[in-house]
DNA sequence: TACATTAGTTCAATAATAATGAATTATTGA
DNA sequence: TCAATAATTCATTATTATTGAACTAATGTA
C-alpha cells in the first residue's frame, strides 16, 4: 500500500516551495492543476508525453513533499489537488504571482 | 582578469530566479543586499562566518547568473548590487514578496 | 477465477549539480 | 618587493535528478 507523505501546514517552508517551483516541468504541472478546478491524475497534469513516468512520479513527489499539492489514491489513479488555501494563508499572493508571472515568459 | 557573467535582462528567467532563491543562504544574502542601500562585498553580505569562501563565491555566481545581482570588481573586493529595477520590471512584486515572506518564517 | 490493462511507485544505476579544501589571481598597502 | 586581503578556479567528494526495469494495486473482462 502506497502511503503519501504530506507535510503539516506548519512544516511548509518558503524555500521548499521555491525549490519545487524552480523547475519548468513542475511549474507546468502546477499551472495545469491550478487551471483545472478540482483534481487531476498525474498523467492528466503531465506537461509532455515523452517523459519517463518514474520522472513524473518524482516531480509529483517533490511538489507533494514541498506542501504544494495533496495526493490521494482513488481507484487506479492518483488524484492531485493544490493545497491552495493553506499555501495562501502561509504565503499570501505567492502562488498566484508566480503562476501569473510564469505565463508571461 | 575575472570576467563576471551577467545575463541580459531578456534572458532572465523566472525558473532561474526561483531556483536561485530556493536556498536559505542565498535568500539571506539577498536580504542583506536588499536591506543595505547600495553595494556590498561578498563577505559583507555573507550570512554566516563559518562558510568556505569557495562556497560563498559559488552562491554569488548562482545569484549573478540568475540575473538577481550585478557584481563588479572594485579594488580588492567585489561590489554586489541587486538588479532591482530590471527584476521588478520583469517580475513585478516577486522580489519584495519573497523577501517579505521569508522574514515571517 | 484468472489474466490483461492501467496508473503509478520503488529500486538501482548513471548523469548532473552542489560543497569545499587547496591553489591561484589581482589589488592594495607597508 | 613582500605580505595581506578578497575572491576565483580547480579538483575532489557528496548530494540530487533522471530513467529503465521490476513491482504493486485496482479495475475490467472472458
Amino acid at each position: 500500500m502506497v502511503q503519501f507523505v504530506h507535510p503539516a501546514k506548519e512544516d511548509i517552508k518558503l524555500e521548499g516551495i521555491l525549490g519545487a517551483l524552480a523547475d519548468p516541468m513542475r511549474l507546468r504541472i502546477m499551472k495545469s492543476l491550478m487551471g483545472n478546478e478540482g483534481c487531476m491524475s498525474c498523467s492528466e497534469a503531465a506537461p509532455c508525453p515523452n517523459i519517463a513516468k518514474s520522472t513524473l512520479s518524482h516531480h509529483f513527489r517533490i511538489l507533494r513533499e514541498a506542501g504544494l499539492i495533496h495526493t490521494a489514491k482513488k481507484g487506479v489513479e492518483n488524484r492531485n489537488i493544490v493545497r491552495t488555501e493553506e499555501i495562501n494563508q502561509l504565503f499570501p499572493g505567492l502562488l498566484d504571482l508566480i503562476l501569473k508571472l510564469s505565463e508571461e515568459q
